[in-house]
DNA sequence: CATTGACTTATTGTATACAAACAATTAAAT
DNA sequence: ATTTAATTGTTTGTATACAATAAGTCAATG
């Protein structure tokens, strides 16, 4: 559905702001179609969470601090078990498709200069490739389904935009762990790799979001 | 949404066999509804994967025997997650709570009579409240989403109609280990506890698979 | 007899129309 | 001046209408 992807990106990528409400006739107009297949993709948002309902229509849903706590506790709870699950089903060809994908890490962070918007698009999209591999090597096809919903999520999904180089090549280096984690079939330590790479990202996401709650308080000091 | 339950509930009790094609203008008629409603409320099932997307229209989604395996799996995964923060968290309102469940849910199948619908209704009700009143207590409420996805699903749904008194009585015992351990604050001991329970329910789902495809094999010999 | 092709039918997907609910603004009364 | 009432306007929720596409049927031809 077009309809949904462009709400939901617009939603992911800080478009529309928590708490907006997202009036039909106005998105309608936006993507030159009628308000039936907008109502139809808001159903769908809201069935993710990505909206709530009102009395009347659905605004932007706003995830607080503990609710980012909350989705990172259960994504590395979820992404620790398919690393310890991939390490026990991978099959060769799943080994060749993550180290493919790592390699693609690799180059894209070597040409990444800092705040780059291309260039971290690409990083984006090659970290999902990997945490994709481990998913489809852990051979439980709903994890997915799962595991979607805990990283589509505004602030989480937006979180790599403000990493540096330093960090990007630690995330690489801890990428490799897990990689040979899953190699020697080692279902522990690659669970436990993936909880402190995930744990990371945590701290990196509620860090930054402390910084920003601090801007807004120089601010009202400065009024 | 109206049209959203009585679609979903039908799913789940097997009223609408998998691979059975939703058809708008009829599912309208039966529900004194036109379409639009009806369409919107499809498209939430399909976000949450309980119909597939043909190439016009949906169909009830077939649930595997792999994919019952899987999703116990992440059941297991989720639902234990629970317990160990329900031991960590828990507030004296909390465990008040879980008693009271396991309370209500003694009495339930005191007065329960082979498969007599009323009495297992009424228990599958009762034991929802438990394992809801764990994942209150683990304070996260995003547990909630995660774990509703991973229940509601047809056949995990009706399994408890094919228990038989001692299995409700063993389930109760467990029931009463578990909140022991969350009382004790003790996170592994709920863990494994909650494991231990969960992989009892997928074992027994997927004997009665089994013994279902054996009854069909049969059928097919007496041709 | 089977297979292809055109035509007919049925059902979906999208647009529009209408009714109901909520919000907002203005007027009236205390 | 403030509060209440009423009316107007905007937006959602549901119904209907229309267009597009897939499927099924029947006939025609190899």
């Amino acid at each position: 559905m077009d309809a949904y992807e462009f709400i939901r990106d617009a939603i992911i990528e800080g478009k529309f702001i928590p708490g907006m409400r997202l009036a039909e006739e106005s998105l309608a107009k936006e993507m030159n179609l009628s308000r039936t297949p907008i109502r139809e993709a808001i159903r769908q948002l809201e069935a993710e969470g990505l909206v709530i309902p009102l009395k009347r229509g659905v605004s932007v849903r706003h995830f607080t601090n503990d609710d980012i706590r909350q989705i990172y506790d259960l994504r590395t709870l979820l992404e620790g078990y398919a690393a310890s699950q991939a390490a026990i089903h991978r099959t060769e060809s799943d080994l060749l498709e993550m180290e493919r994908a790592n390699i693609l890490y690799e180059e894209a962070i070597s040409g990444y200069v800092e705040s780059d918007m291309k260039s971290l698009k690409d990083i984006v999209q090659v970290n999902q490739k990997f945490h994709e591999a481990i998913v489809a090597a852990s051979k439980n096809e709903h994890i997915h389904f799962h595991i979607s919903k805990v990283v589509v999520v505004p602030i989480v999904f937006r979180s790599f935009y403000w990493y540096n180089s330093f960090q990007l090549k630690q995330s690489l280096e801890v990428h490799k762990i897990i990689l040979e984690a899953i190699k020697n079939r080692e279902p522990e330590r690659a669970r436990i790799a993936m909880h402190e790479h995930i744990y990371q990202g945590r701290d990196h996401v509620l860090k930054h979001l402390e910084q920003i709650k601090n801007i807004h308080l120089l601010k009202e000091e400065g009024k």
